[in-house]
DNA sequence: ATGCGGACCTGTTAGC
DNA sequence: TGCTAACAGGTCCGCA
């Protein structure tokens, strides 16, 4: 369910009491999610300073000088920033607790998220090195679309779900991308004009924006214990 | 290389 | 009203 916006809005929530901050330890509840959390993990982010929190498609990733801890919320994940000793409910997966007072707690009830390490050069890692352009940046339009579905079959609510052709576009955005400029989900990609291919990628753009716009408004909501992220209440 | 279906998991919804 | 079964969904993986 989380929607790149939606992830996006977590890492700008997230990042200010991530960043310059160092990792005391972290403390796994559960280790089986979508992969096992590997124990290195544990011990190569402890003592280490965060320099950045990034994100590269749905993944979140906390850099350091050592390497990089990728996050992913799957589809009923989610972060929030927690007093440190904040006690942990169900589906609370694992905190990872700063020396700033507060942890970074991770829940998700499907574990189909994901914690792991890259040692170096994260964006060559499996997960990354083949992933497509960002939707929101200057590398998508509707030139792009249209060359890379020249001589495919597969329909087009798929071809623009494929992490390969660009990042970030879920089921429920795909079908209202699709909605807004006119396509039938169904239509072979190599069989949608330039000129609707532009249309689809400002339909794109605007349910994404639209969607940010709204989690924007609510990134105060990323702290505290009490209640849900705003995003999700929305 | 392409495209399809399976797998993961559990809270929610639909159906009996 | 209560129970069971189907469904939802992001993404990787294996197979045809």
């Amino acid at each position: 369910m989380p929607e790149l916006p939606e992830v996006e809005t977590t890492r700008r929530g997230i990042e200010p009491y991530l960043t310059g901050h160092t990792v005391l330890r972290v403390d796994v509840r559960e280790r089986r999610l979508r992969w096992p959390i590997p124990k290195i993990l544990d011990r190569q982010l402890k003592g280490k300073s965060i320099s950045s929190v990034r994100r590269r498609a749905k993944y979140l990733l906390l850099e350091t000088s050592a390497g990089t801890a990728i996050l992913h919320l799957g589809m009923s994940g989610s972060l929030r920033i927690l007093d440190a000793g904040c006690q942990p409910e169900k589906h609370d997966h694992f905190d990872i607790v700063m020396d700033n007072g507060r942890l970074l707690r991770f829940n998700d009830p499907r574990r189909f998220g994901c914690l792991l390490w890259a040692k170096m050069n994260v964006d060559e890692h499996p997960l990354l090195v083949d992933l497509g352009p960002e939707p929101l940046g200057n590398a998508f339009d509707g030139e792009y679309l249209y060359q890379r579905a020249r001589g495919r079959k597969i329909a087009i609510k798929p071809f623009i779900m494929d992490s390969n052709i660009v990042v970030g576009i879920g089921n429920i955005y795909a079908s209202e991308a699709l909605f807004r400029a006119g396509i039938h989900p169904l239509r072979a990609a190599g069989r949608v004009s330039l000129t609707r291919m532009i249309a689809l990628v400002s339909g794109i753009h605007s349910v994404l924006d639209d969607a940010l716009r709204q989690g924007g408004t609510t990134l105060r909501d990323f702290v505290g214990s009490d209640g849900l992220p705003g995003y999700f209440a929305q």
